[in-house]
DNA sequence: ATTAGTGTATTAATACATTTAATACACTCT
DNA sequence: AGAGTGTATTAAATGTATTAATACACTAAT
């Protein structure tokens, strides 16, 4: 379902986080669908499911999942997420066009780049070397 | 000549690349003016030398200063930066651009927070509560 | 030459976060 | 009852950040 990268210094939960939210955000996991079982996943990604759980207590927080005791953990309806979601989004695209600005980026320059991204079809990510 | 955000998770000598590179980035430091030195900084921010000697080699290794030994650090001329910036400036633009497509934002919002960054005169630094 | 100030390097000790490991418990469904 | 689920706890291992205490080489001023 998901792939971690070793490389990447940031904590495994974290990793977890991002790609699951992000597979939720962009649709590909429909709402009230199950999720994998922390013990199933844990094996699946050859790590401890204490590493999982915290990463599913996280998207619980943010609204990505609701769980069921004994159950399992489903996805969220978008409405659960979509607020936090973009108020964060929001803030991060404020911080970089901030520094852009301040680094002597030109608005043209901005805007090719917002006609770029808002042209490309629907690249869903980007190409990790 | 900076403050330390101890409520800031991040390693301190992050703190300081960030706020040094800004305030050389803004251009409150002016090329080849002299920088506080590895020692005088650590009392300064009561921390400890080998920390700030961590900082100040990574903001040399990014081309924000120069190091002259026996002498002291110096503000490195805007050409020495600009390249790496510009490049780190701009991916970060662009990841967060996608993630505002992907959450669903309109175009038409993120013209709006560009022109606001864009009209905004000169407000420096956020406001960190 | 001596002294003070500078950057640089090394080693040890401590603190903290991440992760693994091994359990244990409560709940749900069959 | 049994299998699968989420949850909680405790301990140990690992890695990074930070402090601490030095030591060395260079530069400037006297």
């Amino acid at each position: 379902m998901i792939v971690l990268d070793l490389r990447d210094k940031r904590p495994i939960y974290e990793q977890v986080v991002e790609k699951l939210s992000q597979l939720i955000v962009c649709g590909v996991l429909e709402a009230d669908s199950k999720l994998p079982s922390v013990r199933s996943l844990a094996i699946d990604l050859s790590v401890n499911p204490n590493t999982i759980q915290r990463a599913y207590a996280q998207l619980e927080q943010d609204g990505y999942l609701y769980t069921i005791t004994g159950r399992g953990n489903f996805v969220a309806e978008s409405s659960s997420w979509k607020k936090g979601r973009m108020t964060l989004v929001e803030n991060d695209l404020r911080q970089a066009l901030k520094e852009a600005r301040q680094t002597g980026m030109s608005r043209e320059s901005v805007e090719s780049i917002v006609s770029e991204i808002w042209t490309d079809a629907d690249k869903s990510n980007e190409g990790e070397e």
